[in-house]
DNA sequence: AACGGAGCCAACCGCGAGTCA
DNA sequence: TTGACTCGCGGTTGGCTCCGT
């Protein structure tokens, strides 16, 4: 937090401006707030310098906005995430990196700022502490398969070309560590983890542990049944993304569309995980995928 | 009770993209 | 085409809170 203070600054441009000298930085007074609550329900968003002038708010109007869409919207979701949003930051991270808006756009009422705090904090600090663990190296441990374990064996797997194997992730430096979970290689985010078609083996640990792991992440938590976040319909595993909003598509366009539905064969339950035992995986190309991606429907809050 | 370290998270900063005159 | 300006994003900072000693 940083202590409110009346100095210049913000903006660029708006800090050539002699009057900006006046403008405050710092934490928000509930007053401020209030303003800014009036100001934008009352007369909704416009040029955001316009809104911080118009508003007698002494802040650039960047801050505003950060304001804003950070804590007074009314939409905002608030408290811890749930174990579905993690699971599906988790999911969406592995798809899109660190594009923390485009990961806040399918997450509604959470933000940017607080996916990206979650994931420093939490998850990366999660993945980070297992990756020492000593079970992460034998994929075939039923340990790999509850949630915690199951993290850092996905996480890295899922950037990991087939061709690498589990034990040079172990002999990574935590700092090399932290670099991959920031930066996926460019061949994932281009082709993707998820696309099945490049050089991702099926067959063994690589997705089906990834897909183990977020049942595991869900546990009891309203996967079975099919009205979570990652739903479950029968022997149809309908990946999450869909349920995001991305356009559904026909489970039969794996030959000329981007992808096919997951099919999972037998789920064994695990005390209160379930596991996939065996299942296959249709094709899922990332690219293809990606186009969809600025024609997500927007939150409502969004469409004005 | 006091202290210090670690973690959390609100807010700032710098940059690139988009828009418009 | 260019420059001014705004917006939005991702990275980073640093103050507050919590927790262990």
């Amino acid at each position: 937090m940083r202590k409110p203070e009346a100095s210049g600054g913000g903006e660029k441009l708006e800090s050539h401006n002699s009057a900006n000298n006046k403008l405050r930085k710092g934490l928000w007074s509930p007053e401020e707030d209030d303003k800014l609550m009036n100001y934008m329900l009352n007369n909704g968003q416009g040029c955001w310098s316009d809104v911080a002038r118009n508003a007698g708010l002494l802040r650039c109007g960047k801050s505003c906005r950060l304001r804003w869409i950070n804590y007074l919207r009314p939409d905002l979701k608030r408290g811890a995430f749930s174990p579905q949003e993690e699971s599906l930051i988790i999911h969406l991270h592995s798809l899109l990196g660190n594009r923390w808006s485009q990961i806040a756009a399918r997450l509604p009422g959470r933000t940017d700022n607080e996916i990206k705090n979650f994931w420093n904090s939490t998850i990366k600090k999660r993945i980070k502490s297992l990756s020492s663990s000593p079970n992460t190296s034998d994929s075939s441990s039923p340990k790999d398969h509850v949630m915690g374990a199951g993290l850092i064996s996905m996480m890295p797997m899922m950037y990991m070309d087939s061709s690498s194997s589990s034990s040079s992730m172990q002999n990574m430096s935590s700092q090399q560590l932290n670099h991959m979970i920031d930066h996926p290689p460019s061949h994932v985010l281009e082709h993707g983890a998820l696309n099945m078609s490049t050089g991702y083996d099926l067959n063994n640990v690589l997705l089906p542990q990834y897909m183990t792991h977020q049942i595991g992440v869900c546990g009891d938590h309203s996967f079975h049944g099919g009205n979570g976040i990652f739903g479950f319909d029968g022997d149809l595993f309908v990946p999450p993304l869909e349920n995001v909003g991305i356009e559904e598509k026909p489970e039969s366009t794996h030959e000329n569309g981007s992808y096919k539905n997951y099919r999972t064969e037998n789920l064994a339950r695990i005390g209160n995980y379930w596991e996939v035992e065996e299942f296959r995986m249709g094709e899922w190309d990332f690219e293809e995928l990606m186009k969809d991606v600025p024609t997500f429907p927007l939150l409502d809050f969004q469409v004005q």
